[in-house]
Formats: structure tokens, sequence, C-alpha cells
DNA sequence: CTATTTGTACTGACTGGTCAGTTTAGCTAG
DNA sequence: CTAGCTAAACTGACCAGTCAGTACAAATAG
């Protein structure tokens, strides 16, 4: 379900013309479908090949035919996870709400409700694929990882989107210029993911609202005077 | 440096005397050392056996006779790491300050400033033990993990310790109760490793206290008014 | 004070299994 | 027709765990 392939069409030797990809698209789904939940269960080194394949309902040579190694494999399910959530994150951007907890149709637009919609879908996208995430937290941060590249990539486009919420929210309100603002980005982003994680593993009890929330102290924390907090 | 040996001295049957084990002690310590730093880097799979006995200048064989398998070895890693995180963090909580920035002699025993102060010592703690710290994000939350239980320990211990401290300032200061105790506690929990992680990894020019602050921004955005933040 | 025993700590070659990646010949959908 | 895929066997490196044996210190015996 939802079909994306990024950036590149043909495996090896590409067709000059335009992308016939029938067969490939499908296949390749199945394989980061599989690829995904078993990596985020076991860990990228614990998940072999032939399993990859089996549980993708393909056979082994498929996988080196399409990506060549199981290396590359994860390179591009790691590209292929975070388009998925920089579409949802930035389709939030785009008319501040996009969650259930829509406060009104006037009242969009506002940085900060805007921050708390961004947060309510990366919470939901950590629990989508909470395979993705636990595979991101795993492997990141590894200091001469095989996916170095790919990882400061990434990342950098994350931190982006989040930056312009941040920016926004600092072009409406005062806030703390006295914290720096790729920490406060960091501790957003990290924020997130672990929050996410947590839920999804030790506390399936506690609602989206409530990690959401928790996340959202750190930006009513970064803005100085919170116009008092509906009380 | 700076032996512990948390609770078990006798590798299988324990002489029912005094304690001998003076060789034992340093040979734990080495193979810890070793193997939280090869682990840190490459992933607990990723690192034979082998290669953690000769970085501790061990053979094969003491490896085994020391802990009986790899995954034991880790999971008491994870014990002794844990162990001296948390001693740094309740070290800071009986003074409140223990920091570089001491605010005076009587205005210690201040919540918020206690706050600052561990989270302070967790900021120091992931720059002199990034292994530990790599270790814990990567293996973390994988849900059927061998040491499953031990993280399920750990965490709780962990969290205990920080919950203290929420709890300290909850009732000193007037919080905002919509947000929930153990959402927020996990949020600092993780921002705290995320930070610490990232500052070592993608941002070296980072200061300690610009990570600091950025974290903190949870507690002020948890504290319903902060008394007019220094301005 | 010597000799023997005992138990602990450690050694390193070896085994049996696993797994990434290759190869080849053939099938099939578009 | 051919790009994409299958099925199965194979290679070669790699690695967790084992085990028979060594080193040495303290206890015990003569």
């Amino acid at each position: 379900m939802t079909p994306m392939t990024p950036g590149a069409p043909a495996p090896k030797g590409s067709a000059p013309k335009g992308q016939r990809p029938a067969r490939t698209t499908a296949t390749r789904q199945k394989l980061f479908d599989a690829s995904m939940a078993l990596i985020g269960e076991r860990g990228a080194a614990n998940v072999t090949v032939d399993e990859i394949a089996a549980a993708a309902g393909v056979s082994k040579g498929t996988v080196y035919y399409n990506f060549g190694s199981k290396s590359e494999l994860i390179a591009q399910l790691l590209r292929h996870g975070v388009d998925i959530l920089k579409a949802r994150l930035l389709g939030t951007a785009e008319d501040g709400t996009a969650g259930p907890k829509t406060t009104g149709p006037g009242t969009t637009r506002d940085p900060l409700l805007a921050m708390e919609a961004m947060i309510g879908q990366a919470m939901d996208f950590m629990a989508e694929y909470p395979s993705f995430a636990r595979l991101w937290v795993s492997e990141n941060w590894r200091t001469p990882s095989e996916w170095q590249g790919t990882f400061t990539v990434l990342r950098g486009e994350l931190l982006a989107v989040i930056g312009q919420a941040v920016e926004s929210v600092a072009k409406a309100y005062p806030v703390d210029e006295s914290v720096s603002r790729g920490s406060l980005e960091t501790a957003i982003f990290g924020a997130c993911f672990v929050v996410g994680l947590d839920r999804q593993t030790y506390n399936p009890e506690r609602t989206r609202d409530q990690s959401v929330a928790a996340i959202m102290a750190i930006m009513r924390g970064y803005v100085l005077k919170p116009a008092a907090p509906q009380e």
C-alpha cells in the first residue's frame, strides 16, 4: 500500500526512456514492507536476506537483482521511510491542522497549533511505522556506519522541516533567545522518536494526545509568555 | 578505572569464605571497557567475542569463563553502565548543585535548579560514555529482545530517579496538570539521550549548557508561571 | 620446610553452523 | 521478445561456543 518509489526507477542499467517498472514497483514495495517489519523487530544485523525474501514472497535472487546488496536495500528502506514521514509533516504545515482537534474554520495558521499538529502527525507515524522508528534509533549515531552518509542527508531533511515550524513560532511569539535553535530542534526531533517508541513498547496505555502534550512542553517552555494557558 | 562489579562476585561455584576476586575484578573491568567501546561503535551484533577478548587483552575462553555467553556479558554491561549513571544523577540530587554553575552557598535545594544540575550530569555522562548511550538506544525498544527484562528493570530505575526530581518541582511550583507525569518523564529521559548523542555525533560544536537549556525547556513549559524568566 | 593436593583463572585451537553473495538454467508477464 | 523473476545449489568467510590443558596460589600433609 501507498507505493512511493523515491528516485531510483531502474535497478542497474537504466532504460533511458520513460519508466516502465510495473512489476518492479510491486516487488520493491513487498521487499520494503517485509524488511521493515523484520529489521525493526530484530535489528539489521540479525535478519538474513533469505528471511526477507521469504517474508516478501520473492526469491533471494530478486533481492540482489533489485538492490544489489543487503546494505543498499536498507539504505533505500531508510530513504523510503523518510519520504513518507516528510510528506506527513509537510502535509500538516500546509493548513496548520489536519488533526482531529481542529480549533475552528478560521483559526488555522497559528504557528503553535501548526507545531502541535505536526507533532501529532509524527506520533501517528511512529504508531504506524514503529519498525522504521526502531531502525532509525538503532542505526543513527553509529559512528563509522555503512549508512553514515544516508543518515546525514535524511536527518538534515527532517530537521529542516522542524526548523521551519520552529522558525514560524519564533516569528510570531517572543521566544527565549538564550536557547540555541539547533539544540531545540534536536530535542524535539529526538523526543518525537523516543516518546513514540516508548509508548509503543512500554506504555501502550498512553494516549496520542498525552504524548503530544509532553513534547509540546518544550515549545511552551521556549515561548516566553504563552498567553495564559487556557485556564 | 572506577571498579564497580555490581552484584555477582563469583562466576560459578562461589567460595563460601571471604572474597578473593583480585584478578577477576580487573579482568571484568577490562572486558567491560573493551566491549563498551566496540559495541557502542559497531553494535552488539557486529562485534565478535574474539574482538572483545583481544581488545581487553585476554583470551576468548576468559570471556566465557566470566560471563558464560556474549548475551550475558552485554546484560551485565548494561547494568554496569546504569549503575554509574544512577550514581551521578543521585549525586546531584543530594545537594541540588554539583555542577560548575553553583548559584550560591545558601540557594541550593531549589527543585528547578536541582533538575538542571541533574540534566547537566546526564549530559556529562553521555559525553563520557557515548558508547553506553549508543548501546542503549540501539537495543532498547527491540520488542522480543534478549535483554527485554534487563531493559525493563533498568529503565524503571532511571525513570524513578527522574520522577523524583519532577515530583519535587511539581510540589514547589504550580504545574500544568494536563500533562501526564509519565509522558513528561519519558520525554526528558529520551531527550537526554538523543541530545547528548546528537551532540557527540553530528554537532560537536554545541556546548553542554546549550544542550541542558534545550532540555530544560520541557520543564519550563511544564511549570505554569516561571516567575518572569530572568528578563 | 618440602611435597602434594585442590581450586580458581585463564588459554587457544577446534567445531559446527550460519549467512552474504554468486551462479546458472529456466519460467512468465507485459 | 525481454526485463523481471524463480529455484536451487554452491562458495567462502565468519563466528559463538566448547574443551582439554596450563599457570599459579593457597591449603594441607609429611
